[in-house]
DNA sequence: ATATATGATAGCATTTTTGCTATCATAAGT
DNA sequence: ACTTATGATAGCAAAAATGCTATCATATAT
């Protein structure tokens, strides 16, 4: 049996290609995850921050259960009331 | 006439709303900025990075000319080989 | 003059996100 | 028991991004 960590560390090893991508997956569930995170230290519900950003409730649900992957404007709509914003940083 | 300048300023102090959008447009447009500047830099043509990230070259020439608005993960997709990544930021 | 490289653009099909509305299960409070 | 709030989910249409291919204008070099 492998698991899970083992089989990325093996496709990390063999594969740059494929170690792109699980970083840019990884970097994308850590800014979807703060959004979730800072959206409850707020004290805000889907509902009340579909409001604000003017979207539909089931956008955001859809977004924080990596459902969908949003596009960038989407992403800083929803950043903006919690306080949020992205920047550049070179590797 | 109004200048352009002036206008935005006109609208950001009458309208939050229109105010938080021109920000993200903005933000928006200073990123992809940076990823030409970046480009340019390390003397990368559009059709050449396009290899590297395993796209056709026009889906850049679209994002770079503000034609389309990407996905968050295709950002991060074309931000990768020019050694950027984007982080969070709290205002 | 000719060849080459570059970015912009076009057309089309496919995939995906988004908006909209409604519903469901669950939990919490009364 | 009953309401209320919450997040998840479903179905559908509309909008948008993406992939693919090809072409064009321009600049640059030979």
């Amino acid at each position: 049996m492998t698991t899970w960590k083992e089989y990325k560390n093996y496709i990390k090893s063999i594969n740059p290609q494929e170690k792109k991508e699980i970083e840019d997956i990884e970097k994308l569930a850590s800014i979807i995850g703060e959004i979730i995170k800072q959206r409850h230290n707020k004290g805000i519900s889907q509902r009340e921050l579909a409001k604000i950003c003017g979207m539909p409730q089931s956008s955001i649900a859809r977004i924080e259960s990596f459902e969908t992957t949003p596009k960038i404007d989407t992403l800083l709509k929803l950043m903006q009331p919690l306080g949020m914003t992205l920047n550049i940083s070179y590797i």
